[in-house]
DNA sequence: TTTTATTTTTAGTCTTATCTAATTTTATTA
DNA sequence: TAATAAAATTAGATAAGACTAAAAATAAAA
């Protein structure tokens, strides 16, 4: 098992490297866990010992197959409990960060795939970064946004693409959460306004500029 | 800020301590702890250096009132996630401590109070233990059984007096889970048996016995 | 009231995770 | 290419939290 600090450590490692597993340099990784360049020296040497990074002195550090997997993980659980702290405990979308941080460190297999039933197993967290799944499988980053819908079309809101402030708190008070489950009623065209049903409440009408800020996945 | 390992032996000095505040031994805190003698001393130095608890040599140890008010945070925030665990995750009674050993050392006010309003406010945990409040208040012992109810009353299922796993799978046969509202329809004499109504759903028969072993608050 | 047993504390060691200061390697520039 | 700057590593220190073994204090028994 491992530390919350090798996990940390390891997950930014995965996050650095990047989809193309490029090397991840020492002081990058020190200054991203807002450390000093020695402890991360310390950290990689101690990750590579187990196996789960790979390492060439002076020519940064990249995470194996099996520190990717472990990485995943971590990240699973963090954005699982993200998901949690918005939709269930009501959290706003930027003060979830720091107890996730924490929350994502609680060693226990059965807390987690009961957190994801409980959620409805989301796909994607507040921030619109996708779940990885068990397996590690993640779907691909959001698309589709409201205004992309027909009159007819079903979907669940994901997250907003401007997350400023002033538009979260609009949302809010047309009460389109996290999850929201969306009807388009109609759509018309003099403005591109839309005409929807939120979470089987009255309808109400949405303008073009925020349904283009709403990323959905259809249902 | 404590630490986990301060908050987990401040705990524990705080139980063996009980309500009388007899002083607590080196070895009884090491045995609770699942630790040896001298990494007991260890911490109770350390506690007694940041004025948490009150230390003699050889004389044994109690929590300070700052101690007290400490442990008693941590208590409430084990029993709260114990009751998110078995309300919300569908944990059973006998699988929480563990987790609920790890949730109790993530740190947020928010998540605290924002999860405690999640769960109702909830006044026992799934072992029938009061709750303590952000104040250090908590209720009496539950003692109030539905067996002692009558038609008319309602009330909510605090836990099981029986714990057995025998009688906690027939209470989940019988959808009567923890938090659950329960209305005495009837009370049939002749064998001390009760119509009962849970949540709402269509009304079922319950024996004196079970009655007799189920922790209610009215309500 | 000595002697013996038990409990508790102290002394010294280990591991994890951090730091600063010094050194070494790599990269940049003249 | 040689000098300099930047990045990375090593050396050495510290703090928390655990351990074992030895010493000291207290409790129990003879
Ligand atoms: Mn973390
Ligand atoms: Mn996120
Ligand atoms: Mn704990
Ligand atoms: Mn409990």
């Amino acid at each position: 098992m491992l530390t919350a600090s090798e996990e940390n450590y390891l997950k930014a490692i995965f996050h650095l490297a990047g989809k193309s597993k490029r090397p991840v340099s020492t002081n990058a990784l020190a200054s991203a866990l807002q450390t000093k360049p020695a402890s991360a020296t310390d950290m990689i040497q101690r990750l590579s010992k187990k196996g789960l990074v790979s390492y060439h002195k002076y020519k940064g550090v990249t995470p194996t197959s099996g520190g990717n997997k472990l990485a995943l993980q971590v990240i699973r659980k963090h954005r699982l409990w993200e998901v949690f702290l918005v939709q269930k405990l009501r959290f706003n979308w930027d003060e979830v960060h720091e107890v996730a941080e924490q929350l994502e460190h609680v060693e226990s297999e059965q807390l987690i795939e009961q957190l994801d039933k409980f959620l409805g197993y989301p796909k994607y967290d507040p921030h619109g970064d996708p779940i990885p799944g068990a397996d590690g499988s993640m779907a691909p980053l959001p698309s589709t946004t409201l205004a992309m819908l027909q009159p007819g079309d079903k979907c669940r809101v994901i997250c907003a693409r401007d997350s400023s402030s002033d538009f979260l708190l609009f949302l809010d008070k047309l009460h389109i959460s996290l999850g929201a489950a969306i009807e388009v009623l109609d759509k018309f065209e003099y403005d591109g306004s839309f005409s929807i049903r939120v979470d089987e409440a009255l309808p109400i009408t949405l303008s073009s500029k925020a349904a283009e800020n709403i990323y959905v996945e259809k249902t």
